[in-house]
DNA sequence: CGGGGCAGCT
DNA sequence: AGCTGCC
């Protein structure tokens, strides 16, 4: 397996990588990046015991209808497993505790709570989100730039865990780099738990994927630095390449059908074995995957380009119940617009239809239709969480006309999911951008409102026994205030000392660093080239030369 | 599989 | 519009 021309232990190997377009510019200094990974342990389980702290000493799990998509630490600890189904697991363990989490609003706010913590760090020079309770760090620049000089001896301790300690070795200036990144995971975790009350754990390495897959060593609560010479050591714990993020089922799949069968399998591999099923540059970047080679860079997460809800079902088969469904989610999503602050241009109604996927075969089939909207409908969001009467109305058929382009009413049809998004933000060109951080201009931005201050679970349409979420504990408990008074937003105190007198501190201290610098710097803003996912399948050879016809 | 999201191709 | 990836 020990390939001659790849160099595992070279602590650089990851950034002489070769590759064209949207990698990482050239290490200057010959040090390595420093990537933090974090991510907070068993979210939504968590985010449910701060709303209710008499759960933290029970074994809970959170439902989503008949699945439990997590279960928190207590009850991890006495075997019960991270997910599964209600059936299975109450059965199991009829101790455990289910908390209804098919509304993700408050999950949602605590991730975004996250976000705005992080990237308020003065170090973080990039931070990238990852779902709901993950974030990559960029802290490369910071690292750097404190690295005190060779000849000295670094005080700085090395936080939480090491991946394989004994290979440590304070005198080399990649260690000190990571441990520095390691203190600046402490901070980060440290202030996300004042901040918030949530833990969290953390992974620092050279690059995203490492700092993904050895934060996991150590998990609730804690910490792992991975040296890049134990690289290899830590791939060899990974049960499957499917453990590495980016090889997912339809790519594994193709690799099984290759023949290779364990990581080790695709890290001895050519380009040329993986020629049949993949392009060359997606062979290239699985290959120095399974080597721990990723030199994709940690892109500054903006706001999210789209919003949506869905909700499952037993069945719809009217085009009245799609309706008040329709409306119910449609109350939900204007209020996530109106906190958003932007108007999308486009809608979307998504649907999963019982009898056309039975009739295709297929085990699932979700369709869905977009169209534009007008713009003068959904203003009334910039100020209000409700649209007026006649608004939301139109809207509602406007969704209804998108479900008629999917489902024949005069055919029998079940619908068993129905979907509202919302996309096609108007864009924030780097010029409004400068615009948007002077603290007089707030009634013309895109502003972010206050989210509600009690989100009571909103009860879906009762008409129908069927469409009832699942039920919750504190179901009655629960106050059905609508959208109340504005609360507070925990901004983070951090250094503004050093912006130009008119410019937001609020604003500012929410922004990633290397926004800052590039507004600093009065130079436009440069959007990061998107890293092209792993795994295109090519056709066919010959659809891989015909470029384009 | 289940369930409720997001992003990036094609 | 649909698929695949991530959580
Ligand atoms: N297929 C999935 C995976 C996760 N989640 C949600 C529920 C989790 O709480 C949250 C974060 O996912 P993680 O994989 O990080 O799992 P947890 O945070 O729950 O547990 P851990 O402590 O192992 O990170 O995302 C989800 O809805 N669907
Ligand atoms: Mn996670
Ligand atoms: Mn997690």
């Amino acid at each position: 397996m020990s390939d001659d021309e790849t160099d595992w232990g070279a602590s650089l190997s990851e950034l002489s990588a070769v590759g064209h377009a949207p990698l990482i510019p050239p290490p200057p200094s010959g040090l390595p990046r420093v990537i933090i990974h974090i991510d907070l342990d068993c979210f939504y389980a968590q985010v449910e015991m701060v709303r209710q702290p008499a759960l933290r000493s029970q074994p809970m799990g959170v439902r989503q209808k008949q699945m439990v998509i997590t279960t928190n630490y207590t009850a991890r600890a006495r075997g019960i497993p991270k997910s599964g189904s209600v059936q299975a697991l109450t059965q199991a363990y009829p101790e455990l505790i289910l908390v209804n989490g098919e509304d993700l609003y408050e999950y949602r706010r605590f991730s975004q709570r996250i976000f705005e913590v992080v990237s308020s760090m003065t170090f973080a020079h990039a931070v990238e989100r990852l779902g709901m309770d993950e974030n990559f760090i960029d802290v490369t620049p910071w690292v750097h730039a404190h690295l005190s000089a060779p000849a000295e001896i670094d005080p700085s301790p090395v936080q939480g865990h090491v991946f394989q300690a004994a290979s440590w070795d304070k005198s080399d200036p990649v260690h000190r780099c990571l441990a520095l990144g390691s203190v600046l995971a402490q901070r980060i975790r440290t202030r996300i738990r004042e901040e918030l009350g949530l833990t969290s754990a953390a992974g620092i390495a050279v690059n995203k994927t490492l700092a993904k897959l050895v934060g996991g060593c150590h998990k609730p609560d804690d910490q792992t630095l991975l040296l890049p010479d134990q690289t290899l050591a830590l791939l060899q714990t990974l049960p499957s390449p499917r453990s590495i993020p980016g090889i997912g089922s339809a790519t594994h799949a193709s690799l099984l059908e290759l023949g290779i069968d364990t990581l080790a399998d695709l890290q001895a591999a050519q380009v040329s074995n993986l020629a049949e099923m993949f392009d060359r540059e997606t062979a290239e970047r699985l290959i120095q995957l399974s080597q721990g080679i990723d030199p994709s860079p940690v892109k500054t997460s903006g706001r999210p380009q789209s919003i949506g809800l869905e909700d499952r079902f037993k069945v719809i088969t009217t085009r009245d119940e799609s309706k008040t469904k329709l409306k119910w989610l449609w109350g939900r999503l204007a209020q996530l617009i109106y906190e958003d602050g932007r108007i999308p241009r486009v809608i979307r109604v998504t649907a999963r239809d019982q009898i056309k996927e039975r009739a295709q075969g297929r085990r699932w089939l979700k369709e869905s239709r977009q169209t534009q909207i007008a713009g003068h409908i959904l203003t009334g969001l910039k100020t209000n969480p409700d649209l007026p009467q006649r608004e939301e109305s139109q809207v509602v058929d406007i969704c209804l006309s998108l479900l008629d382009k999917m489902v024949n009413h005069s055919a029998p049809y079940q619908l068993t999911l129905l979907g509202i998004g919302v996309s096609d933000f108007p864009p924030e060109t780097a010029n409004t951008i400068q615009n948007y951080f002077v603290a007089g201009a707030k009634e013309t931005r895109n502003e972010k409102r206050q989210p509600k201050r009690s989100h009571a679970a909103m009860t879906p349409p009762n008409e129908e026994a069927m469409c009832q979420p699942t039920p919750d504990i504190d179901e009655a408990i629960r106050p059905c205030s609508k959208k109340v008074k504005p609360a507070p937003l925990a901004i983070p105190v951090c250094d503004v000392s050093d912006i130009p007198h008119d410019w937001d501190p609020e604003v500012w201290a929410n922004l990633p660093m290397d926004i800052r610098t590039e507004l600093l710097a009065s130079q436009p803003i440069q959007s990061r080239t998107n890293v092209k996912p792993l795994n295109k399948k090519t056709k066919s050879i010959a659809s891989y030369f015909q470029k384009k016809s």
